[in-house]
DNA sequence: CCTTTGGGATATGGATACGAATCTTTCGGA
DNA sequence: TCCGAAAGATTCGTATCCATATCCCAAAGG
């Protein structure tokens, strides 16, 4: 079971979420050859793999990059992630756990408690605490294929997202927010928390600019 | 630039939407070998993409198969796969354009002609007409990625979506479906577009079930 | 001085070879 | 006759090798 494709390509996805790898950035296979002792088959594969997903670009004779969406794209994407996010939460509202309630609630504290102490600070680690909470929003939704798919699209999007959070006031916003989602999906309140949700993701065009002209 | 992987990965997928190749099937590699006259390696890169896609299991040591999902697996791609056809027919509502417009007139068009003409019979073509109908107002929606999002998930489902044409009177349900579809994206109504793709593609649960009893 | 073309270097895609692991079959013993 | 173990065969994963296409740089000609 140790695959070493396997394992090339959970470590590339974690070097995604944890920001070592940037949008744009050039994913050079001798160099990881080099880096795991592994020989070209298992990295090739592993490229060809997250390219199916989405996740890379490979342009022909010019190396691999990591996926950078155009304008275009982004907000192709993010119409749709949007979407999902905000199903996620309304599935979620309707067949919420006892032990989903619990998780979500602990997640919601540790991003008020970061916002409270922590103000506009660290925005990578906030970053992380609101990975979990959309995940735990997802696996709360007992839909494991959207929950998937949910968390590949936020792997296109998140460099963008990452940046989100260096704006002043952005990060106590945010925890604000998921303690309304919170509020909305202990209270059963599906429709609701559809579009409160939708609305957190798909935050409005102009920040959507603002954040793609910071970074371009 | 005729590269052999990207051709394996066409062709294979014209056999699933074709239906040459069935949910279960075995996917061999030596079978693909020969027939393409190839070395292994494009086959195993094709196989892997198809398997990152999620059109594909393979098991080890058991060979490729086509993928056949169980019944929870099938109602949550179900699920998702509704919400983002019902997102399609929305955002159609909204921007559908004068060409867009012509073409979808002329898909219904053919479907209430087959409906017409042939009743019950040949409901793999159907199939095709139905699925050019959805792949029209995905494009329509102006978004390419919820498109390619959309078609992958209709493989998935296929087969149980083919035989959904199987039980009589359905061609002519879906066709008047259809047609009342194209009448509220012409008439830019996008909650009201949105809500009735959804229904049109999650049929009854019970419904569902027949399908994959019939099938299993 | 600028532009175009040719040659070399390099990377990528494809083929083949090798090793490890598992499954199957056969043989021997109970 | 049945069960278990061992050996062989098949298959999958990984590595290495080869060919070809592209890109960059340099040199020559206009």
């Amino acid at each position: 079971m140790a695959g070493q494709t396997d394992t090339l390509i959970a470590t590339l996805m974690t070097w995604i979420d944890t920001g070592r790898l940037n949008p744009g950035d050039a994913v050079d296979e001798t160099a990881l050859v080099a880096e795991f002792g592994v020989s070209r088959t298992p990295v090739r594969e592993a490229l060809l793999q997250l390219e199916a997903m989405g996740l890379i670009r490979r342009n022909p004779r010019k190396g691999a990059t990591l996926f950078r969406p155009t304008l275009e794209e982004f907000l192709a994407i993010l119409e749709v992630h949007a979407k999902l996010e905000g199903q996620a939460a309304g599935l979620a509202a309707r067949r919420l756990s006892v032990s989903g309630a619990v998780q979500l609630e602990d997640i919601v504290a540790r991003c008020e408690a970061h916002a409270r102490t922590k103000g506009d600070a660290d925005p990578d680690q906030y970053y992380q605490l609101n990975l979990a909470f959309h995940e735990a929003v997802a696996i709360a939704a007992g839909n494991p294929f959207l929950t998937e798919m949910i968390k590949t699209n936020a792997r296109k999007l998140l460099a963008y997202y990452r940046a989100r959070y260096r704006y002043a006031g952005a990060i106590a916003a945010s925890a604000a927010d998921h303690r309304r989602l919170l509020g909305l999906i202990t209270a059963r309140d599906s429709a609701a928390a559809e579009a409160a949700m939708q609305a957190h993701v798909q935050f409005d065009q102009v920040t959507a600019m603002d954040l793609l002209a910071a970074l371009s």
